[in-house]
DNA sequence: AGAGGCACTAAACATCTGTTCAGTCTATTG
DNA sequence: CAATAGACTGAACAGATGTTTAGTGCCTCT
C-alpha cells in the first residue's frame, strides 16, 4: 500500500504500461531529466525497481515512451483529412496532432527541442509530410516560383512555433491557445498567410527599393 | 592548481564574472538542470563553493546570467537598423540578435522554452517589438486588413522557429544555419512570404471550396 | 502437486547533487 | 604594524538519484 497514495494513472493496465503511461504524463509536465524514476513509480502505484525490471534502465523507459508517442503521432497523421481542399489539410493535421491532448503537446515540445535521435527522426518525418503537402499545394493552387527551399521549414515554423512556443505564448492570450475554435482561427490565418501573404488578397504596391 | 585543469575561461575576469560567463556557455550547451554547480565551477577554474559565495545559490546563478543575457539581447535589438526599408529590418533584429552568438543562441533557446517569470517577459518584449515592427510595416506597405491577432506571433514564429528547432532542423540542412549568407537567405525568403505569401506576387486563383 | 517463471517489493548501494563549514591567503584600511 | 574584509579553498554534510540485490507471492505449465 505504500506506492499507492497517488494513483492517478487508470490501474486497469498492465504493470509495464501504467508505468510508461506517468511516465509520459510527467516527462511532459516537467522533462525527463527533472523527472526521477521514483516519481514516475510513485505515479503509477508502483515500486521504482519496476522501472529497471521493465525497462532496463530510466533512459529504455524513455526509449519506450518516444516510441509509443511517435506511434501516436503517426497515427494522428495518417487520420488526417487530405481529401478535401488541399491547403485546409494543413490546418486539419496540425489540429489533430496537436490540439487534442496536452499531454502528447508537451512531450513533442520537450521532444522536439533535443539532439536525441527519436527527436531528428521525428523533425525529418515531419518534415518529409510538410514538403508532401507543399508538392500537393503547388498542383493544386497552380503557382510558379514557390521558395521550394524554405517554404517546407516556415510551414512547420508556423504550425510547430506555437506548440513550442506555448509556455511563453499562452500568457500573453486571453483565450487557451490549443482551444479548437482557437486552433481553427489561427489555422485560417496561417493558411491566409501562406496564400497571399500578410496584407489583402491582390495587394502589391511599389515597396522599398 | 586543482581546478585549473580545463580553464577555458579567459582568466582576465574577476572570479565571479568567470563563474558566470562559465555558466552561460554550460546552461546554452547542457540546459540548466543538466548542469552541476561543480561542473560551472571546473569550467571557470574555481572551487564550487565560490558559486553560493557570489550568487547564494545555483539559482542565484542562473538568475546573474539571465540578467546578462537580457542585457545583451536588449543590446543588439537596440542597435539594429530600423532605419530603412520596415521589412528588412525584421531579418536585421533576427540577423543581430540569433546570428551573432551559438552560445546566445543556444541560451535563448533553453530560457524561451521554460515557464520561468525571465522567459515570459523576454518573450513579451520580443513580442511588443514584433507588433511594433508590424505597425511600421502597415503604415509603410499601405495593407489593408492585415490580421492584427495572429500577424504579430506568425512573424516571431518565422523567427524563433529556426532558433528553437536548430539541433532538428540542422542535420536536414548542408550547410550551417546560422551562417550569413544561409540566414540571409531564410530571412529573404521570410521576407516574401510576409508580402507575397508562398506563390508568387500577383497571383490569386480561384482557390478550393 | 511441484517446478519454473514472472510481476513485484523493501532495503540497501554507490554516486552525484546543492550547500555549509572552518579556515587560509591577500589586499586594504586604521 | 595590526586588524579587518573579502576572495577563495578543501572537506564534509544531508538529501536525492539511478540501480542492485535478495526475497515474496502468484500464475502457468507438466
Amino acid at each position: 500500500m505504500a506506492y499507492g497514495a497517488d494513483m492517478t494513472v487508470s490501474s486497469d493496465l498492465t504493470g509495464r504500461a501504467r508505468l510508461r503511461e506517468a511516465a509520459l504524463r510527467l516527462f511532459a509536465e516537467r522533462g525527463f531529466e527533472a523527472t526521477s524514476a521514483r516519481a514516475v513509480a510513485a505515479a503509477a502505484g508502483l515500486s521504482p525497481a519496476l522501472v529497471i525490471h521493465h525497462f532496463g534502465s530510466k533512459e529504455g523507459l524513455r526509449a519506450a515512451v518516444d516510441e509509443e508517442v511517435l506511434g501516436r503521432v503517426g497515427a494522428a497523421l495518417r487520420d488526417a483529412d487530405t481529401s478535401g481542399d488541399a491547403m485546409a489539410a494543413v490546418g486539419a493535421v496540425s489540429a489533430r496532432m496537436f490540439g487534442a491532448d496536452p499531454v502528447l503537446r508537451g512531450y513533442l515540445r520537450r521532444v522536439l527541442q533535443e539532439e536525441s535521435p527519436a527527436s531528428a527522426a521525428l523533425f525529418a518525418r515531419l518534415l518529409h509530410g510538410a514538403r508532401a503537402e507543399l508538392d500537393r499545394l503547388v498542383a493544386a493552387e497552380g503557382a510558379d516560383a514557390v521558395d521550394v527551399e524554405w517554404a517546407p521549414f516556415q510551414m512547420l515554423c508556423l504550425i510547430l512555433g506555437p506548440l513550442l512556443l506555448e509556455p511563453v505564448m499562452q500568457p500573453n492570450l486571453d483565450r487557451p491557445m490549443f482551444d479548437p475554435r482557437v486552433l481553427a482561427g489561427r489555422s485560417a490565418a496561417n493558411q491566409r498567410l501562406l496564400r497571399h501573404g500578410l496584407f489583402g488578397p491582390a495587394r502589391d504596391p511599389a515597396g522599398g527599393t
